[in-house]
DNA sequence: AAGAACTCCTGTTGGC
DNA sequence: TGCCAACAGGAGTTCT
């Protein structure tokens, strides 16, 4: 479900309650959620301050004072919702209940010495939260393979032609690909190439010449994959389904999708008169216009 | 070893 | 209206 613009606006939202505060006691309601939660996860956590908040592709950080990380991903359906400070409930948990879904499944509660409660909900758990020393964060089994920032400058069109060179995936896999570059999803992938005119089912050797070196529409592609992700970001993470902003407002990026979701209805791009179709690329939907995509 | 298939889990949706 | 299959934004693991 959330992609990386989705996943910054989340972080942006934890920071203004999380940095610089302390956490005065976590509630761990279940072992584990997708993989087991770490060894007295709950224990280790309490007492700690919240240096900083980051991220890094998909995965928010929480850089703890002791030099540790705490590492949350969200997979599909992971939320948090914030109660703030002072904010009486009628009744124990009403306040989160007006964004945070479900109440069985909220399975991870902060409550920081300010007041303010933290509310992890997952419904179908593909979620995690791992406890990483700061120093080895990167070699991290769920950090080493990745790729590169789409939005660092060490995501170019060298790179990516690099990456792209004598493979035999589709584009759309490739762009998936974590170790490629990290932090789409597939939204955000569709999107991208519809803007660059490529076809999600092209081969992603396309993107490199005989030598390696970037095809044309290479480095349209990472202007396109950056363009999209700041104005998603700008527009404060799209929002789907079951995705709410931690304060519960909804987003409204999906305002501009021009493809995703948008099988059967027209093409969006001035006098090109396509309809847009939906396939299934490795069990997953992708949308585009076969007018103006090749 | 790359690439594809399968898997985890629950909630929602669309077709009949 | 009710039922049930299909599908959902992720990605690690297992196969071929």
């Amino acid at each position: 479900m959330p992609e990386l613009p989705e996943v910054e606006t989340v972080m942006r939202g934890l920071a203004s309650v999380l940095e610089g505060g302390r956490i005065r006691k976590v509630e761990q309601r279940r072992p584990d959620l997708r993989f087991p939660l770490p060894e007295r996860f709950a224990a280790r956590l309490s007492g700690r301050r919240i240096e900083r908040m980051g991220r890094r592709a998909k995965y928010i950080l929480a850089h703890l004072d002791g030099d540790e990380v705490l590492a949350m991903h969200l997979g599909m359906t992971g939320r948090f919702t914030i109660t703030p400070p002072r904010v009486k409930a009628k009744t124990p948990g009403d306040v989160v209940r007006v964004a945070g879904g479900d109440p069985r499944h909220d399975h991870v509660v902060f409550h920081m010495a300010s007041g303010a409660i933290v509310t992890f909900n997952d419904a179908r758990r593909f979620g995690y939260m791992d406890l990483i020393p700061s120093a080895g964060l990167e070699s991290h089994k769920h950090f080493a393979g990745l790729g590169p920032e789409p939005l660092s400058n060490a995501f170019n069109a060298e790179t990516l032609a690099e990456a792209a060179n004598g493979r035999k995936v589709d584009l759309k896999a490739l762009l998936l690909d974590q170790r490629v570059v990290a932090g789409l999803g597939n939204i955000y992938v569709v999107e991208a190439l519809f803007r660059v005119g490529l076809k999600p089912s092209a081969p992603a050797s396309r993107l490199a010449d005989r030598r390696g070196r970037p095809a044309p529409k290479t480095q349209a592609l990472v202007a396109a994959i950056r363009d999209i992700l700041n104005e998603a970001i700008a527009a404060g993470g799209s929002s789907l389904r079951d995705y709410r902003h931690t304060d519960g407002e909804l987003g409204y990026f999906q305002k501009a999708h021009q493809v995703y979701d948008r099988a059967g209805e027209p093409c969006l791009r001035q006098g090109c008169g396509g309809v847009i179709r939906r396939t299934v690329q490795a069990g997953r939907s992708s949308f585009h216009c076969p007018r103006c995509q090749r």
